[in-house]
DNA sequence: GGGAAGGTAAAGCGATCGATATACTTGGGG
DNA sequence: CCCCAAGTATATCGATCGCTTTACCTTCCC
């Protein structure tokens, strides 16, 4: 679902000048920052003209929550790892895992986009800020549903608690500039998913969710 | 020049203008942003005129850089909350069940700064972004240490696992814009570190710390 | 083959950025 | 008393910001 009109390509015969401002956003957003980046470099990258610019997007800002519904949506995009929850030819417990499987180049991705949107947006930019928080929720949400896939006995706390290691192993290695955090967030959540899907006899207290 | 006693009160007579610059960079910077907070609502918090800012600071990115080292090092500053590994007149695990404690204000204190600057830094300001990443490799040694301290058979490991929760929490609640994570953290910390310090015959398998 | 949609190139808008310069005011110590 | 460092106020710098505008091409479709 959700498969919005905004991946579309241009809606009429053009050479797709939206598509590439897109893509241009997509690369420098996340790599450099929102608010570093400016229409000019923007354009320079799209191959676009300034005026075509604003004849797709009335604002920067509008082209930063298409930026975002695409980077939340994009099975090649920086966050396509968020996608492996979809790919069915795994068990649920493999999906879960696969999350954290391989610790994307940290250069390249550097932490969430999404996250960061957040972070540059601060006060301004209410709608990306929104848009963000939407996603987290149904991020988290997904979580859930594959925790009760996978068998687990709380799937609620499972999911929440795999969404907070997933997000602090973005946010972790962005600081620490490092990728351990992914490898340890790996290996906590893999306990917690065996934990959670075996017998209760063997069951430690105090994982009762809330 | 190495005048860098950065936490220093203003050297001479004056009435401490470089203490209220500062100040006012901890207020805004860690709110609204580094970016987006000018050199003209800085002076205006700080009651300073432009003159004095630039004969206290070189730059804004020196400020940037003195802004984050009391931020790493301050008692009352919005990450306070790390101190608590230093009251010694609590457990060790009492400390580091403090970390998760209360969650502070989401709206004042939107996650991490030092984690949120090296978001804004991006490509920029690269002193800014290693202070960030010495500080977050110190805070996860002193993790460690506590660990230590409470007994835990990994220590490392539950530092580090620590680390990710307590950066996990911060990230996820600002981009959630709820405080929910943090209880979640808490949860999960207590039970990591009350199964690293539980007796041997009852620890589930896959604890090894790699 | 002609018109319109879609595109390019470039000048320039006001605003604001970080940073600098000029000129004046204050207040405590020798 | 007067000096001088510290601070104030304000004007301004060049650069860049997001954004607008004018004028002119190119390509597709009927």
């Amino acid at each position: 679902m959700a498969t919005s009109e905004t991946t579309a390509a241009a809606p009429r015969g053009g050479r797709g000048a939206r598509e590439r401002i897109l893509r241009a956003a997509v690369e420098l957003f996340a790599r450099d920052g929102i608010h570093v980046t400016g229409i000019a470099k923007l354009t320079d990258v799209a191959h676009v003209s300034t005026r075509t610019f604003y004849q797709h997007f009335p604002s920067k800002e509008a082209l930063v929550s298409a930026y975002l519904q695409r980077v939340a949506s994009d099975s090649e995009g920086p966050v396509h790892i968020e996608t492996v929850l979809e790919r069915h030819d795994l068990t649920a417990r493999e999906r879960l895992l696969a999350l954290f499987a391989d610790s994307p180049p940290a250069k390249v991705v550097r932490g969430c986009p999404l996250h960061n949107a957040t972070v540059e947006a601060a006060g301004t930019m209410p709608e990306a800020a929104a848009l963000v928080e939407r996603h987290k929720r149904e991020f988290t949400e997904r979580l859930i549903k594959t925790a009760t896939e996978a068998g687990a006995r709380e799937p609620e706390s499972l999911g929440r608690q795999l969404a907070l290691l997933f997000e602090g192993a973005r946010a972790l290695s962005t600081s620490l500039n490092d990728t351990l955090p992914y490898r340890d967030a790996r290996e906590l959540a893999e306990m917690l998913i065996d934990q959670s899907t075996r017998a209760v006899s063997q069951l430690p207290p105090g994982l009762s969710g809330k």
